[in-house]
DNA sequence: CGCCGTTGATGAATCGTTTCATAAATAAGA
DNA sequence: TCTTATTTATGAAACGATTCATCAACGGCG
């Protein structure tokens, strides 16, 4: 019936008397509008999907709770979905969302390569890269510029004193892992010293287990560098665990920085330097990014890259003790 | 069109012939079917939804994997909402779940008081109650022995020595903050000694900032009591770090005991004696128990409550080195 | 008294999928 | 060849909210 329809989104067209008549019928039939009714007659859903590659990661988390903030603004609500670091539940979750007709996506993708969105396009169901650099062409993306935060951790370790640096991380695929890696040897160039300082230590995944393995292998190196910049806060922990049980002192022994400053490494025993990765930002910005693409000139659209500036948080885990 | 329908829902009623020929069209104009519509003439959407009360916490995202990895298994998706403890957020989440017409619904319930399911109910939409013991009357639940909790931290602090323990926690309104000093308080009595052996701290919020607010104020208790019991070990790692910071040591001059054995209780530069909630499994009973009242009978269904038990992982944090 | 303008209520059509009843085509048997 | 049985294809109805065109009611005014 039209006129509860009107009673619903339009109640001041509707006369006092019969807003109550709907609105008391309403109350004792328990009636509950269908989103799934209102979603097929608008042909588009009130959601958001975000798709990242690990739920469990704080990093992610604080990411999500950025979008979902600017997106109930604007009346929307958010799925949150895992896609693991596995490209084909990354497709599958993307043609989950077509299928749902999401109003709009925000996503993490997988790998640096392919362009994972295409079954989202062919929907018109607007995409923006979150965490990830791409190009303007396709679509929008919000990310952090890591080159930079590997320079700012590079410079902070160079200028203490460090002349041995390893670098940990997770598989090459990730551009952020090549980017972080290109600032920290920008820092060393800068500082007149050859690349050898660098010495790499690859790890399976970005976790606290793979941190714990990178610990082990730092242990027995030698000669043992003197400080150890890592791709992700996770393996920064796990290394801190790893070799304050050998006895190793943090930072006098061995000065440990981590990346994205994600809440556990202020929280840590020895509170962890880190390269503040504005997750949160991240979220918010790209949500608002989306939300701009979808509302008024559908046409007139410019996709847009953002870079935000990452910053280097200094706590104990670079600086001894006075 | 019924046969495309028949194509892609019952292949084997269909010819090889029209088949293939549906399925090129299918390819030809890149259609996407509509979850809009297939929710709406199936009268229920093909998800579940998930409420907890803090997304941050890796304790509900662990939950959160163990509930997921259930429901993909039975071909359902799962969106997960956060009430961040707020009853009117709650219950917001609660009617967008009535109004997607949600398959079934897991609920951390913010408080212990009221029924916040009835939404629920009027649409015959099952709850299961997630991590919070409720009685068997009403919907199913899934929790852990919380009191069993307490009461094996408290044995093995008394058993240690300790006879003066502080118990910090969150607000009493969570009943697993009563139940876990009352198992604490059991430990204290089984052991002949007097209730005031339990140093009472109460903090505003589950997490590291008010760990750190205990913190300080554990330091100026005098007499300082040798040990802590945190109903969290988010207020654990606060505590730690705070304490440490000031020269305490951990565990020779305080014990420090959590509570959920987050991975990052392990992941501690002292590593954290815990109890560990089982969370992901509480997860993934939840929804089986959901699963279950959906499935077959819908009328035969009596609602379960299933308790688990609680298991004490001891690490460093209480264990003075030998 | 009748005409017109305004406001508010009504009903039909629509979205895309599924289901079910029916029709057509094919195969088998008499 | 004709009937019956079986398989496969077709068409219409339904789900529930929204929209839009139409219609009724009412008050003002000539």
């Amino acid at each position: 019936m039209g006129t509860v329809s009107n009673v619903l989104n339009r109640p001041d067209q509707v006369s006092e008397q019969t807003r109550a008549r709907v609105q008391a019928a309403i109350e004792i039939l328990g009636y509950v509008r269908s989103e799934s009714a209102r979603q097929l007659r608008a042909g588009r859903s009130r959601m958001l999907g975000l798709l990242v590659t690990d739920t469990g990661n704080p990093f992610f988390a604080a990411l999500a709770r950025g979008t979902e903030e600017a997106a109930v603004r604007a009346g929307l609500g958010v799925m949150v979905c895992n896609s693991a670091e596995s490209p084909s539940a990354e497709q599958a979750y993307l043609s989950l969302f077509a299928e749902q007709r999401m109003r709009g996506v925000l996503l993490a993708p997988v790998d640096s390569h392919g362009a994972p969105w295409h079954v989202l396009s062919r929907q018109n169901i607007p995409c923006v890269v979150v965490d990830r650099a791409v190009g303007e062409d396709e679509v929008c993306s919000v990310a952090a510029d890591d080159v930079l935060g590997g320079l700012l951790a590079g410079r902070h370790l160079l200028k203490a004193g460090h002349r041995r640096i390893a670098y940990v991380r997770g598989p090459e695929q990730l551009r952020q892992v090549r980017d972080r890696r290109d600032g920290l040897l920008r820092a060393v160039r800068e500082a007149g010293m050859s690349a050898d300082t660098v010495v790499d230590v690859p790890v399976h995944r970005h976790d606290v287990r793979s941190g714990r393995d990178a610990g082990h292998r730092l242990i027995g190196l030698s000669p043992r560098p003197s400080a150890v910049f890592c791709a992700n806060d996770l393996l920064a922990l796990g290394i801190m665990q790893t070799v304050f049980d050998a006895g190793v002192r943090v930072p006098d022994d061995l000065a440990v920085i981590g990346y994205d400053d994600i809440e556990f490494a202020e929280a840590c025993l020895i509170p962890l330097t880190s390269v503040r990765h504005p997750a949160a930002e991240i979220g918010r910005l790209a949500a608002e990014l989306l939300l701009k693409e979808l509302d008024p000139a559908p046409e007139g659209h410019r996709h847009e890259s953002i870079v935000l500036q990452p910053e280097l948080v200094v706590r104990r885990s670079t600086v001894p003790r006075a």
